[in-house]
DNA sequence: CGAGGGGTTGACGCCGATCAAAGCTGGTGG
DNA sequence: CCACCAGCTTTGATCGGCGTCAACCCCTCG
């Protein structure tokens, strides 16, 4: 039961360019996957490309806004804030991942409230225009269901890896997530902050702070030369059973 | 961590008889309200309908049937069971409720395992037929996102509710969600055996057994005369936050 | 009636929450 | 460029919640 200390998030974003979805490079990554080149080409509201700084608010529950954010780079983190205070971390969505889709369904509100980790890239697709290519692309519902049974399998792994078992284990579970699904190429990642974490496996920062050193101390994660981390997955699944 | 025992269950299922969409009474509530009463009237497959005993298995990750199942009455768990036995209830589903909608994306096998608890009537739709109705009616698209997001609200609230805080605050969060969603109209519910309630908040049936007795001792939860519990939610809640 | 599978209750010990205080670190301003 | 400060992380000490083991009860079904 952490509660989350109150910083103010700031909300900057920079404005990177509208963006060409026919041209873009990652495009196959994306939402808009397999729909032809000249679907954009008269969308009733623009899609913007966007430099979040790390912490930014994406959205809140009670945001009057009608965007979805199709994340090209980066981390962001889906929270549920309840009135007391308690912070929990919901999910953790990365590249290729859109967040806010709730909208399309006809609720009036997102339903959780979306923070940049780290410095995030994305595009911020009106809801409108999602809805006009729905109309226009059938297959797009096809994608849409696709990030929808995405969300829900992370969010039963979440529920199964991070809700059961000793703080231990749930830490190493996190940690192999980490490794596994928001690393680098090299396998290397960024911890979260103590307090992330903690919302996380929902124990107390210092317990997440005990366990992460003996994890350091018994070499199973460790620094590289950018300040990532990688960890050995193996001595991580062993540490999680012992106990 | 709690270890099913090894129960054989059965999968006894009663054959009501073949689907007749077009009439069936409670189609609104369903995944294909809103599909003209013609639509049924070629189908590749037929939709049949079942009643299903207590404790019966619909499916399992590696079961290699191509149906969904959409439950007209009753409640079914979506449970994972690990390789080391670890037995966990992910989500509850009841009426109006569709199970199994991960064969929908391509994926080639379940992503739980699904039992039912109590009798439960429903009907078994072949994964063909969707495809089928989705092709002349695109309209189900936006219903078959209707179940994933439902579905993904459900287990966001399960990791809230239900992953965070003492022990007697997942238990009482756990019957308001019983008594809120999978109530009759009266309000009475059926409380689940304290193996699967143990696995729901994920504790021992020890402590599951205990505070339910308090529960009962403070009259918060009481038997109505069919053998079904009411509760008193404001009592509940207070009970919640005590501690 | 006896057996067996839950549910209940008690005793005990450990994990982890909590409180408190002391290191670190990065950022700010002099 | 250094000193300082705020916020994070770390570490220690304490204690209560709850997991575990064990015994017992109750109810159902053969």
């Amino acid at each position: 039961m952490t509660i989350k200390s109150d910083t103010i998030y700031c909300a900057d974003a920079e404005w990177v360019g509208r963006a060409h979805c026919g041209e873009c490079h990652i495009r196959r990554l994306m939402l808009f996957s397999e729909l032809p080149d000249n679907a954009f080409d008269h969308l009733l509201q623009p899609i913007d490309h966007f430099i979040y700084a790390p912490d930014s608010t994406l959205y809140e529950p009670n945001s009057h806004k009608k965007f979805i954010f199709s994340i090209r780079r980066g981390i962001v983190k889906l929270v549920n804030i309840a009135e007391n205070g308690t912070y929990r971390i919901v999910r953790l969505m990365g590249p290729g991942s859109v967040v806010g889709l709730e909208l399309l369904d006809g609720s009036d509100g997102y339903h959780h409230t979306a923070i940049t980790v780290g410095q995030v890239d994305l595009c911020k697709i009106p809801v409108t225009t999602v809805k006009q290519l729905e109309k226009e692309h059938t297959e797009l519902y096809v994608h849409v269901g696709e990030q929808l049974q995405k969300q829900l399998d992370l969010a039963d792994q979440w529920i199964v890896a991070l809700g059961t078992g000793s703080a231990q284990q749930r830490m190493a579970q996190l940690i192999l997530i980490l490794s596994a699904s928001y690393a680098d190429k090299d396998g290397a990642f960024n911890l979260l902050s103590g307090e992330d974490m903690a919302a996380m496996i929902s124990t107390s920062v210092e317990t997440v702070s005990r366990i992460i050193a003996e994890l350091k101390r018994q070499k199973i994660i460790y620094k590289n030369e950018n300040k990532l981390y990688n960890c050995d997955a193996d001595e991580l699944r062993k540490f999680g059973q012992h106990d």
